[in-house]
RNA sequence: GGGUCGGUGCCCGAGCGGCUAAAGGGGAUGGGCUGUAAACCCAUUGGCUAGCGCCUACGGUGGUUCGAAUCCACCCCGGCCCA
């Protein structure tokens, strides 16, 4: 591939790239010395679990893998003491080294999923390593390199001030030291979110202060949730985790709006983007054609052509055609005849009588495939027995 | 330290002595229409109870009252203003 087209290729579904000259040039070098590139992305040890969300920039880092690059992937256990400054938690609880490790170790198994976690490709390193040593004049040399003014040009900063909100003289520093990271590994690359903008930015300059070429910096944007509207976070609910069923994957893609197809072939894929138009053009592609489609690549990524087939075949089962699912979970009952209302509780399918009461009185409970409108109805368990509230929620009964 | 406004159900927010399990919106759930899309429509949205009803809930603790989310005292927390 020559470099115009790898530049094209690191380019697809970014932001910004500051600058693309830059990175040309350095492909250029790399291909002529054979050295590789060091691509950094850092990570936040207090929150470990993965998303889609977190997939669009390891899937930009993955690219950089493939073209031969090493991806440097730093473990913030030592910022994370700060946490980086939204303005949320500007101060957070310290956790152990046992914790960081644990979740830094499920971070692994995760991204793992979408990297090359061979040696040669992938290189891990805490930045306790070397921000922990630093001695205050250290501090303040690096402290020194940035302005109090070029630091309010943070948004996030900016924003609190003029809203008389706290912002702690720490948090300052936050920046500077994942800038210096950046010298610590001497990268070359780093990659992030538009909300790591300022922070890797900063890097460049840090960089240049101690006198290395400054890095490149790649922005991606931030995933869309499930919901169209609020970007894809755990808390909100609207994610698709890199955990998640193969089903479930599957289903929460069905679900997202029409207008987010677009943005997910391109960042969750690998579709070319002529092709995504076609796609995404209604009177070419039926939408519910090209979502299932985009359903299977999300799936395969992850689990695999076959799985991700079956999980299509599935959804097609379930929902165009209201059959059973393959696979329903087992719930053991006692075998006594009690209200229809009590037996939804007793198999999960309920968090409490109430709730139970109301499903069956707005008609989506269906025993053996036969509606209940009676909350009170004594039903006898009988193993085999299926329940279903709702569209989704199945149980199978064992007595 | 002083002044002032505020802390209500998952969230936002109304209520300011009884008609209040607490308006309205968001979200969520169930149903309709569909393509588990959007838009739209209907319903539900504290727990227990077959039901009468009972219990828990409006920052905390006490108090006034037949009766308090609503009044009083103290306390805790937050915004704004002054020092």
């Amino acid at each position: 591939m020559d470099i115009a087209e790898q530049v094209a290729l690191l380019k697809r579904g970014t932001v910004e790239v500051f600058t693309e000259e830059d990175l040309a040039r350095r492909l250029t070098t790399a291909a002529q010395s054979g050295k590789q590139l060091r691509a950094k992305l850092g990570m936040d040890p207090t929150a470990p679990d993965i998303h889609l969300g977190h997939t669009v920039v390891l899937r930009k880092l993955r690219q950089f893998q493939d073209l031969g690059h090493k991806a440097v992937l730093i473990i913030g256990d030592y910022t994370a003491l700060i946490g980086d400054p939204t303005g949320q938690n500007s101060t957070r609880p310290m956790l152990s080294p046992e914790q960081i490790k644990e979740n830094a170790q499920t971070y692994f198994d995760q991204a793992g999923k979408i990297l090359d976690t061979s040696p040669e490709r992938l290189e891990v390193r805490y930045n306790s390593e070397w921000l922990e040593k630093m001695s205050l004049m250290e501090l303040i040399q690096l402290a020194a390199k940035k302005t109090v003014a070029q630091m309010l040009q943070r948004d996030s900063f900016k924003l609190r001030l003029q809203q008389d909100i706290d912002v702690y003289t720490h948090e300052f520093l936050y920046p500077l030291m994942q800038g210096y990271d950046s010298v610590a590994i001497q990268s070359d690359v780093e990659l992030g979110g538009t909300d790591q903008t300022f922070n890797n930015l900063v890097g460049r300059d840090v960089q240049r202060a101690y006198g290395q070429p400054p890095q490149i910096v790649i922005t991606m944007p931030i995933l869309v949730g499930l919901d169209g509207k609020e970007k894809m976070s755990k808390s909100k609910g609207n994610y698709i985790g890199v955990t998640d069923k193969p089903s479930d994957m599957f289903g929460k893609t069905m679900s997202i709006p029409d207008e987010l197809m677009e943005n997910y072939f391109t960042l969750l894929t690998d579709v070319p983007a002529e092709t995504i138009q076609d796609l995404t053009d209604p009177a070419k592609t039926h939408p519910r054609e090209a979502k299932a489609m985009l359903g299977k690549m999300i799936v395969e990524q992850f689990y695999g052509k076959e799985a991700a087939e079956a999980a299509s075949a599935e959804f097609d089962k379930v929902f165009a055609q209201s059959q059973l699912p393959d696979e329903i979970p087992e719930v053991s009952v006692v075998a006594q005849p009690l209200p229809a209302a009590k037996l939804l509780l007793a198999c999960g399918l309920a968090a409490s009588g109430g709730e139970g009461k109301r499903a069956i009185q707005q008609g989506g409970v269906k025993i053996n495939d036969r509606k209940i409108t009676d909350p009170n109805q004594e039903i006898t368990p009988q193993t085999g027995m299926i329940i279903q509230v709702g569209k989704r929620k199945f149980a199978k009964l064992k007595v």
